[in-house]
DNA sequence: TATGAATGAGTGTTCATTCAT
DNA sequence: TATGAATGAACACTCATTCAT
């Protein structure tokens, strides 16, 4: 099983998405092997030729989403720009994820408790590195006299709580793309409700 | 059962509160009847001389959050003041709720899809109606001028996804107080981060 | 319990009427002792000031039809007659006890396996007998010429299955009475089908 | 699963087969998946592979009675013959169905009520097509001159009381054959108990 | 790789019965 | 006598997982 083989890769690839969609909408532990297997189309038994178990499933879900927010982070952080800058292009790379992975995120957000102990922690680890970037971003604002002087850590669960919960209600075939959205939250965080 | 004394009531209060605990900690699905026995000190079967099901106590937990809430939110809009103020109201007593309940509001926010379908469609219209009265203040707010022209929809959603994602991160035995944390969310949202 | 005061007894013998209501309808093991309680209007734990055990109920039930039952066999064959009339006593006073105790004759039939070992031995040595009884009506007809020399045995049980069967079908609100149906049945057993 | 492979049709089968012998002994609610599967050899659970629930396996044997039931009188009624005739035939049948599934015509008489109500109806409404079959039957032999008139709706319900009772007595390891049991009954309620 | 069949632990729930009050 | 609360065993059924074929 998990041979490599570009077919293999596929065919594991499917029982993922088909999972991710599952476990996004039934939930986790709503979501039995044998639903799975019935959505691939294959007898829930045949699913542990290529998997090890629904844990593994629900892990490769979480951890997608996660390397590739931590991905962009990453990008973001590296590239030189103003604070608000930065900030935008955290906004619109996290809308997007989101958008583009719907179940995925969805999954990530919601289920990522039913993890192994051990997955959990790398879970937390990597959502602390995240908001850790994120703050470093705010800190040089003010620092830098573009942000005026606000409590970080609070500023960074906003901005956070934003965006986490996005998945719940943002759809992405309405008629507002993540551009526009990301634009709103940026103007939003950044000049507030006041008029100018 | 169920008659309303107050011993009964305290007794299946208590039924209710350690099932909160449980669902909040270890979700719906993951949390047994024996759990909550064991919890209670009785067996899993003694429970259903004071509940009718399980989903009952997620019905009832689910409730009284979503009862607060609509309730906090009709007093605020029925109460004059400044569109700022009433935001202001909104956000704090929200956080109030989520800090006064917090387990409750955990259960409340991820674990509502686990009601019958009926229940649901209860908790939905009621998130639309708080929704609703959030929006309502966000147009006089512009409507009079004291707000920029601001899309209500986005805005109402990000304000929603500040609120309702704090029950994830904010404990209220923490230095920072609801009212400080309430504060800054209504300085985020009103000035934003430019410096004046 | 049942320290034989006439209020008591009533007591006692409106919850075994009830019993017997619910056991016809629902079946022994299908009626719970809440369900006797609430018909009764208490406590189902309350019932066990008047009784020992839920089956109590039954034997009391089987064993009323049982104790009519075989009285009137012995009644009526103590009576002098022909074997013809007093094969009409037997069918007429059988129709009788199923129509004016309907569903404890239900439940005789029904449920009466559903006794303890020792009391199952008790109702079948009372049937077998009844039985004897009536083979010996028909006996003493083929003895003295009065009906042609038929197999007692199965002749016996052709009668007793029309009487046992009745309680499924006969219902004395109808417009047929026991009188006229024990006439019918004697016709037919008599006289047979073939025109005269 | 039941995929109609004969394989798995024998397994099924079988299955039903165990659960018939438990049912006509013990009833249907005195018996447990345990104990079939006990029976059966493997884990109570295990039997839902092949079944869906315990109802169906009562829903199986108590059809396979209807039916063949059904498909007696049906194939009765389209001979031509003497209403004697066909007495004889459908008493035959009947009798030699009941003697050949002795367990599947106790639990069909016995037990048919724990059936889903819709299915209860089915089996109602089968009931109800079987006795007019034989109701024709009288009626006819009565038009032709054959039978005296007897009341046709009391004469059917005594003939088959003395049929649907027969599961309760007659079994087919001893001296006595179906056909000769067939013959008797036939003269019993052709010819009455009168001499010649 | 897939299947059919099984496992064994677990699920929410019901039940007859007990007993202190 | 009745109640409120509990017991402990049982129930039908589901589940993730295993494995011979």
């Amino acid at each position: 099983m998990a041979d490599g083989t570009s077919a293999e890769v596929d065919y594991l690839a499917n029982i993922v998405d088909v999972a991710a969609e599952l476990f996004a909408r039934q939930g986790y532990r709503g979501t039995s092997m044998r639903d799975i297997g019935r959505a691939v189309g294959v007898h829930a038994g045949s699913l542990y030729a290529h998997i090890e178990s629904k844990e593994e499933l629900l892990h490769r879900i979480v951890n997608s989403i996660m390397l590739r927010s931590e991905q962009d982070m990453t990008e973001v952080l590296a590239k030189p720009g103003t604070a608000t800058g930065q900030l935008r292009e955290i906004v619109l790379r996290d809308l997007r994820l989101v958008s583009e992975h719907r179940e995925q995120a969805t999954v990530f957000f919601h289920e990522w408790r039913n993890l192994s102990a051990e997955r959990q922690q790398a879970v937390i680890a990597s959502r602390d590195r995240w908001e850790h970037g994120l703050r470093s971003v705010i800190s040089r604002g003010i620092a830098e006299g573009e942000f005026r002087p606000a409590d970080v850590r609070i500023t960074g669960f906003a901005i956070t709580s934003m965006l986490n919960w996005a998945y719940v209600w943002y759809s992405p075939g309405g008629p507002l793309t993540v551009e526009q959205l990301a634009d709103q939250y940026v103007d939003l965080l950044v000049a507030g409700l006041q008029p100018r």
